[in-house]
DNA sequence: TAGATTGTTAATCGATTAACAATC
DNA sequence: TAGATTGTTAATCGATTAACAATC
């Protein structure tokens, strides 16, 4: 009898409403700074224009209880989302290409919460080797192996060149690393256990594109 | 009768579709540097790890046609694809906000193909105005309407921080923009027609983290 | 011709939305 | 109590996957 118990089988969570629960949570923050110390799910979804149905099960995967008539207790919630999302914890990362995007994350991950730490940085562009960007080191991409043993670091940001993103992320591989946050367009060849995360910029700027083309042309017709 | 005659009614592509486009594109035109002249979907879908007949549905929006048995010419998908995307036209695009993210895709449009050409940058910050950033010219925020008005351009990129965004959005409004390429964990309350992508680094991020906490869960029990 | 692949139509799967009972 | 909201179950909607005929 699967779930019965003590034992309450989680359910995966599927990847849209995972995707949506980082935008709950800074609006929430936000809510939170203004004094708002109860809210319901109707309220959040007209502010966010979605759905209130979806915002109640959105938020029912924290496991937060709200009250019928009254909604949430914000405080709980900020706290039940960032558990559940495990931005709480220090997820420690390693980052190799320390390039334009990679020194953007670097120093933004100062401001916006992305829910992990960079912790090092690493290079062959030995102009780039020993300087600071966002209080990170770049260090030699030689001493990504051993530096990973010792450290034990579970997530690898790879904002390479295209060229080298599947050596690298092979190395990644060997030091250990479990999840990779695949920003280049190379669709990588790994072992089934590794998680990866591709995040493609060309994706976003295609629909933006297509759907501008679109109502261009539908105004003309 | 719609849909009839000569006038082909184009079905509204989804969005998980339209998403995937880049990613071809990209692996065709690896493809075509090899010296590869014809392709199968099975042969792409074995590379992208992704259903063949998904592939072949994908390309279909491009209205390039296969040959059985032999697959389709690279050439004619790339610049099938280009066309449909919309990235062999110049898409014009301001960006607001010259900080790390906004001069990491200023310097990024060289080398990735994000399919749209930013030719200007605005910020308020003195520091920065009048500084070129991957070649692109940063000015005083205040010019950005009436450079608008003279240029014409359609697409704003909005990387400012959180609490201005919203101002600055209404302001693209303003300026005769038609699509905004959001950034910021903000959600934009703009006319409807307006066209708004949200890109949020943190929901990545989210889907990452997750995403390894339950690995490791699921390898404790 | 035989066989692989395209291209379309049908079936499945999963996420969103709607309905409604429980509850404060 | 009355009414708004939670939380769950059912219905809908849309995307993915499977099936299969057309075709080179």
């Amino acid at each position: 009898m699967k779930g019965s118990g003590k034992n309450r089988l989680k359910k995966r969570v599927s990847e849209p409403t995972l995707k949506r629960l980082p935008g709950y949570l800074y609006y929430l923050e936000k809510a939170k700074e203004k004094g708002i110390i109860s809210i319901s799910a109707p309220t959040i979804g007209k502010d966010l224009n979605c759905d209130a149905t979806q915002v109640v099960k959105d938020l029912a995967v924290t496991g937060v209880k709200g009250k019928p008539k009254v909604g949430y207790n914000t405080y709980e919630l900020i706290h039940g989302l960032e558990d559940f999302l495990g931005f709480n914890r220090t997820n420690e990362a390693f980052l190799v290409g320390a390039g334009n995007l990679g020194s953007a994350l670097m120093a933004y991950q100062e401001h916006q919460v992305l829910g992990l730490k960079i912790i090092a940085a690493f290079d062959v562009d030995e102009k780039k080797v020993g300087t600071h960007i966002g209080g990170i080191h770049v260090l030699e991409y030689k001493k990504l192996f051993s530096l990973s043993k010792r450290l034990n670091v579970k997530i690898g940001v790879l904002t390479t060149p295209n060229d080298v993103a599947q050596k690298v992320a092979e190395e990644f591989v060997n030091c250990g690393i479990k999840a990779i946050w695949n920003f280049t367009l190379v669709n990588l060849k790994l072992p089934g256990e590794i998680i990866v995360q591709n995040t493609s910029m060309s994706s976003d700027s295609a629909v933006l594109i297509r759907r501008l083309n679109d109502s261009e042309v539908t105004i003309k017709n």
